[in-house]
RNA sequence: CGCGGGAUGGAGCAGCUAGGUAGCUCGUUGGGCUCAUAACCCAAAGGUCGUAGGUUCAAAUCCUGCUCCCGCAA
């Protein structure tokens, strides 16, 4: 099938590989534009981007689908390419009526999430974060709202209680690849199924990650702080602040300990473990200090002595 | 030229402001003690202080260039 694909990040990547690889020809690649980025401010290119250069597929990055000229542009270019199917996978722009009809098979989307639940932006964090036991990802026949067309196929996966948001990225960004594959064949021998989704999610939207969210908040209780620490490891990853630096926590475990100190302080310096809300602990195990290398907790405090009692900001 | 932190035995750090013997917490190796241990005791090995140059009687420390690492911001 000749398709279009449109994706950004890397969990995009996987999708638009398998698509190759199970022989379909991708026309064009739509990416968001580059961007300055990094130390420096240089502007780099999207991993899809990179992605299309290596294959040699031609990219358009239009600023908007929606209105303008790029989107006019981009527009036309879907008319002349006239694909089967279009392709979508965090791409992260909303995609007009014009676009949703244009091809012959619809547009397609790959979503990190059992529809309904995690619509929307974070999918994959939210759901570790509320300590969800299952995810998953599904293909879908894109509508007008977000993510909420009629699902085509799912996977289902396990979420262990000590998965990270990026391995749970990485896993279904793996599956996804698989699944959109198939989700191809059905479409394209007709043997496609639509389920209508329900109206409301039962979980409400994914909202997107805010950098105020994620400065730890130790009133919260300790398995929230967890499940959230987890949730957001590798990347964007959590921090709270130690003496006015700013110490991102990749790793962390409930500690066995309780204490009455209040929320933030220190409770055992020999384990980093952390009063939380409810009067649990947790403890840090791999961390990051402002200026330093990603290390475990105990080496960090081979050089750092705490003090037992001071908090974390 | 976006802002800032950093580079010191294998790991994490102190020492630099006011130049003058290489320090701490660990790890490693050997020995001791113990029913036992991430326990304790004794001993040892291991460092061109990122790199190039400058100032100086003397530089980890002050000055300059360079390389690499990292945080923020975007």
């Amino acid at each position: 099938m000749k398709v279009v694909f449109m994706g950004t990040p890397d969990f995009a990547v996987k999708s638009a590989e398998s698509i190759l690889k199970a022989g379909h020809e991708i026309a064009a690649v739509f990416t968001r534009q580059d961007k300055p980025r990094n130390r420096g401010k240089q502007i780099s290119a999207t991993p899809v981007k990179e992605f299309a250069a290596e294959h040699g597929i031609p990219v358009i990055q239009p600023k908007s689908l929606k209105s303008g000229e790029d989107a006019e542009n981009a527009l036309l270019r879907l008319h002349e390419i006239n694909p089967d199917v279009i392709v979508v996978v965090a791409y992260g722009q909303i995609l007009p009526k014009s676009v949703l009809e244009l091809p012959r098979l619809g547009c397609v989307n790959v979503h990190a999430s059992l529809l309904p639940k995690y619509r929307g932006a974070a999918p994959i964090q939210r759901c570790i974060e509320n300590g969800e036991t299952r995810s998953g990802v599904c293909t879908m026949r894109m509508d007008e709202g977000l993510d909420t067309g009629d699902v085509i196929e799912r996977c289902e996966v396990e979420v262990p209680d000590d998965m990270t948001g990026s391995e749970l990225w990485d896993l279904l960004a793996e599956k996804g690849g698989e699944l959109i594959v198939s989700t191809l064949k059905k479409l394209a021998d007709g043997t496609a199924t639509f389920t209508k989704q329900p109206e409301e999610s039962p979980v409400g939207y994914a909202k997107t990650i805010s950098k105020e969210e994620l400065h730890l908040d130790f009133g919260k209780p300790a398995e929230a702080l967890y499940n959230f620490i987890r949730a957001m490891a590798d990347t964007p990853c959590a921090y709270t602040v130690l003496e006015g630096k700013r110490m991102k926590v990749y790793r962390a475990r409930i500690s066995e300990k309780r204490s009455v100190l209040p929320a933030g302080s220190i409770a055992d310096t020999k384990r980093f473990a952390v009063v939380c809300g409810d009067g649990n602990c947790i403890e840090f195990t791999e961390i990051q200090p402002e200026g330093g290398k990603r290390m475990s907790a105990e080496a960090y405090l081979r050089g750092k002595k705490l003090t037992e009692g001071i908090i974390l900001e």
